[in-house]
DNA sequence: CCTCAAATCTGTACGATGTACAATAACTGT
DNA sequence: ACAGTTATTGTACATCGTACAGATTTGAGG
């Protein structure tokens, strides 16, 4: 595990070992398990040596949260032979999963909100499908709806887990087919007035 | 500011202090801020004394938490006089503001649920609302998404505020109807399926 | 090949945090 | 008055992020 015992130009690190580290943290201890001198500890490594990939702490976090996000396969749900509906309730199954399987990697997303090309990427592909559904300029906002509704969902489910995991995925279910259900009577409604304008 | 220089028995505190000392942390420096030792020094106190009256620093933050729910007048949404949309947009608007008001009590509340008798007022605040808009056995799983998103919308505001503070509720405004006409869906689909059986 | 600056890492150290432990003073009941 | 309980203090420790100052290796320019 460890790589040397002298200082000296190495580069015995890369920012992936780094991030890799703090996922393994943090799927084996929780958000608070996510700490520099663990990360280090674990390749082996003193605790400064982290300071020469990240100005620090919260850097490696909102790497950690990207990093994340890179794992999600959303190209999966570009394929427009499905109905919007399906292909949102698929994502935002896929997105919840990912997020349970680490806990406290919602409380690390909410609390430093990644931005960069993966976080994106995501984004991106649930405003291709909303566009599909003819939300039209709201389709950000309805983006927005679908994330923070996520996104607070999930650190509920951590923070106070369900006696039956299986409850949890139901209940889920049902809330964004509300969700839907909703965003489904907004386009309805656009459509008339555009129909019968005014 | 500071109450005695020695120790012994005095009564100098109440859980109360405690809590506004926190409370009001939290309003000027956000979550970090929220320190035993901060705490312990805005009261005038040795950090230890926090400790009578709460076992750890977590059962304070959840102490904080409940503090803060019990600050909201939830009665008044009681009102059956108005539309049922009318008092939960309104009711999460106010909690909306709440939070909003206190940076970093999002978090606090994800990390650490309350579960006091606050927390459970305002749940049945919103449970009878549901019960009136005739979402019956639903109205538990409702009361769950109108929570979980407004927790997971103000976190992300806060973690991510936008440009214009306006903007942001608008956007929670429109949300909120998202999920409303979401609920209406469901309440006229068990509607006509309980005058038309199977 | 030699030199030297840059890059990468280590060691040490500081201030802050939560909190365990023991000592101390004031109150309470007898 | 005395004894026991209890609120508070002071001291101390482990852990954290990270600033600072070396040490060592590497690669580039001569």
């Amino acid at each position: 595990m460890d790589k040397k015992g002298r200082p000296g130009r190495r580069r015995t690190l890369s920012e992936q070992d780094i991030l890799d580290a703090a996922l393994a943290l943090l799927a084996e201890g929780g958000a608070d398990a996510v700490t520099i001198r663990g990360i280090a500890a674990r390749v082996g490594v003193a605790p400064n040596a982290v300071y020469t990939y990240f100005p620090d702490k919260a850097a490696v976090v909102r790497g950690l949260a990207e990093h994340l996000l890179g794992r999600v396969d959303h190209d999966r749900f570009a394929d427009p032979s499905q109905s919007w509906r399906d292909r949102i309730r698929a994502f935002a199954l896929e997105l919840r999963a990912e997020l349970l399987a680490h806990p406290g990697s919602v409380h690390l997303m909410l609390s430093h909100p990644p931005d960069g090309p993966h976080t994106q990427a995501v984004r991106e592909t649930l405003l291709a499908i909303l566009a599909d559904a003819g939300l039209g300029r709201a389709a950000a906002d309805a983006s927005y709806l679908i994330n923070t509704h996520l996104l607070g969902s999930v650190a509920f489910e951590v923070a106070a887990p369900p006696d039956d995991p299986e409850a949890g995925t139901t209940r889920f279910r049902w809330a964004v087919d509300r969700l839907l259900d909703g965003l489904a009577a907004h386009v309805a409604a656009v459509r008339a007035e555009r129909s019968a304008p005014r």
